[in-house]
DNA sequence: ATTCGTGTTCTTCAACTGTAGAATAAGCGT
DNA sequence: ACGCTTATTCTACAGTTGAAGAACACGAAT
């Protein structure tokens, strides 16, 4: 079976998801810049989370002179979807229609959300509804 | 805006959804029986996820001679909802199909699931696709 | 009233998180 | 070579979580 993901803290989460959306290696320095958080964390805040990721083996590290380059070495793919999965199966015993009702039912999503993914079923499951 | 609801760590939620899933009021000695956990918690450590719980007002006691009952004071729906949501924000960008198209890209849902998905969407947004 | 059983509350502990100051290292300009 | 700037690493610390033993409280049996 794949090797499974460990789950990361919020903050660290945060961090990644910088690195996956700029898709290339970046100092600490840029991360922290880039960071939509609203705490505004301190650099040394980054920096340690930076460290817990790279020994947990989310980022790989590598000296340019006097500065670190991160990249990410876990793909978001395979991250988002063994969470995805994770959460599908802990929250609701995998059922995805469960989980869609829930979202419509508690005003997270509107129709226009349903009707996308309907496009996307269309396209994916490819079979005509009778 | 309605008050947000706090995110449970995972020991307290699994007895919350023993609470949820029975639907009444339960002593700290059902709950630990029908804990499906592999884990094996000891009924200490269940009692003092039950007092965090009580804290935090996710569930009351009541006490009642020398046992307890506990009752789920948060309802499942909103608790789950309100899980959803956040999760889809902050892994998706609210973006249920790419939610979605994650979980069958990563086989965690087959092609049932998403006939399953599309026979509810087709009830709920009734609304013919031309 | 004493003791026993059993459920509850207290206390403890280590690991993990959020957060950041202090200390260190190492180019760079002079 | 010397100190300034700046990035990184260390150290610290409080709060949360997972886990459970110890201590306590109280009704029941004697």
């Amino acid at each position: 079976m794949k090797k499974t993901i460990k789950r990361l803290p919020d903050s660290e989460l945060e961090v990644m998801m910088v690195l996956w959306e700029t898709g290339c290696p970046m100092t600490s320095a840029e991360i922290s810049d880039r960071l939509h958080n609203g705490k505004g964390w301190k650099i040394t805040s980054v920096l340690t989370f930076l460290s817990r990721l790279a020994e947990k083996q989310f980022v790989s590290v590598e000296r340019c002179g006097r500065t670190n380059l991160y990249r990410a070495v876990i793909r978001e793919q395979d991250y988002l979807q063994q969470e995805s999965k994770t959460i599908l199966e802990k929250l609701y015993g995998n059922s995805l229609t469960a989980f869609v009702s829930s979202l419509f039912n508690g005003r997270a999503i509107e129709e226009k959300d349903l009707d996308d993914l309907r496009r996307y079923l269309d396209e994916t499951v490819g079979g005509r509804k009778k």
